[in-house]
DNA sequence: TAACACACGTGACAC
DNA sequence: TGTGTCACGTGTGTT
């Protein structure tokens, strides 16, 4: 290692602080005693320049990373004096977060092919405290028209108000997740097999019932589904 | 420049490869023919001690932005021999894209505070073949229970299928995207006129409307809006 | 060979 | 003070 070095650095001194390329080693030692042989300086000249051009070449490489690092410096809106390592980190997590967040949006939220129903006691404690129980409802079925009001019936009858709805159709499935809350006066921890029997009759009536009437001018193939979304939230 | 090279490399050689940092040049350059004088040798050592010190620092510091890199490699599904400036260009185009679909989704799909009517004739071209007219209708207002149904009589007594709806509720507005479709024989590109008048009662119903029943249980004051989406699709 | 990409060690600067 | 970050030039491998 050394050695090399030592070669190295001395055929830097001689071309005045640039270093040629290591196989020129040999010819440079040899001719490092008769200095500036024709062939040599021809030779010379053109690892001189070929050196040049490594340097620039390295020089844009750089600046073409660093605009990129710049432009992402701006899109997570990072000061210009942020870590280059942990503005990498920032993006990673952007990335994964974004990723998630359209995942959720776009899978989680479309219906399921499989008929479901989930009627959970929320585990929010901060909502129990105000005499109210809070169930989160989701299921999945078949839609037709009135599902929506039929929803609301059945939740009205079981006075129970709706804080929050998210509800989903697409190619004709339905995917309804409810945040529901329920005075404590009429209603305890037993509610959710109320909730859920009420929702099981709403499916199978969904089941029984034909499909939304606007649905089939033409041929009777089934649609194929969009990747687009159509929201009704309540508060 | 170039002497500050030529007393880098001699001082390198004489190191044995490793460079000290500038500030002790002098030092060494009068030293340099007394080699081995005791207070120099500490602090050589102490020099080359920082050296090591700063060297292995930078190798962390590469080591922790090349394990970010890769993890991006990996998020955005790059082969792991992907340019370290090709990559960052890919990240840096996929979170733009990510962004702008999350900003779509969350803002371009949440309603206007203000009353809006829209009613475009779909530029589309191929839809217009099948000796139908396609209209994009987009509107805001008032949420009120019926709102849907409401909607769907309108079309239905105007004689238009809804290809695509796209229905999103929030804090009490409501923000309505249809796509829908006339048949040539009833309908012409005036049309555009029936819609919009139609939707403008519709508008005019649902602001005279009261809000929906279950909303506001305790106080009066409006729900803050939740980042959250609630769809139903129609295809 | 030439062009390109990468890791390395180093000097400089900041806190 | 040292500890961390950056840009640079260079050696080396790959295409």
């Amino acid at each position: 290692m050394q050695p090399e070095i030592s070669d190295h650095i001395f055929y830097s001194f001689l071309t005045g602080g640039l270093c040629a390329s290591s196989s020129t080693t040999s010819t440079t030692t040899t001719s490092s005693f008769y200095p500036f042989a024709i062939e040599d300086t021809v030779s010379q000249e053109k690892a001189l320049a070929a050196q040049r051009n490594h340097k620039e070449a390295e020089r844009r490489r750089r600046e073409r990373i660093n605009s990129h690092l710049n432009k992402l410096r701006k899109l997570l809106s990072c000061n210009s004096k942020t870590d280059k390592a942990t503005l990498l980190a920032k993006v990673v997590q952007r990335v994964k977060e974004l990723k998630q967040e359209t995942l959720q949006i776009t899978d989680e939220t479309l219906p399921s092919e499989t008929d479901e129903i989930s009627v959970l006691n929320s585990e929010d404690s901060s909502s129990n405290e105000d005499g109210r129980i809070i169930f989160k409802v989701s299921f999945c079925c078949e839609d037709r028209p009135d599902l929506l009001q039929d929803l609301m019936e059945t939740l009205e009858s079981l006075q129970m108000e709706t804080i929050f709805a998210d509800l989903t159709t697409v190619g004709g499935r339905s995917r309804n997740v409810l945040v529901v809350a329920a005075d404590k006066e009429h209603h305890g921890v037993e509610s959710v097999q109320f909730l859920q029997n009420a929702l099981k009759s709403l499916l199978e009536r969904s089941s029984k019932s034909v499909m939304m009437g606007h649905g089939g001018g033409g041929g009777g193939e089934r649609l194929k589904r969009r990747r687009a979304l159509d929201h009704i939230i309540m508060v």
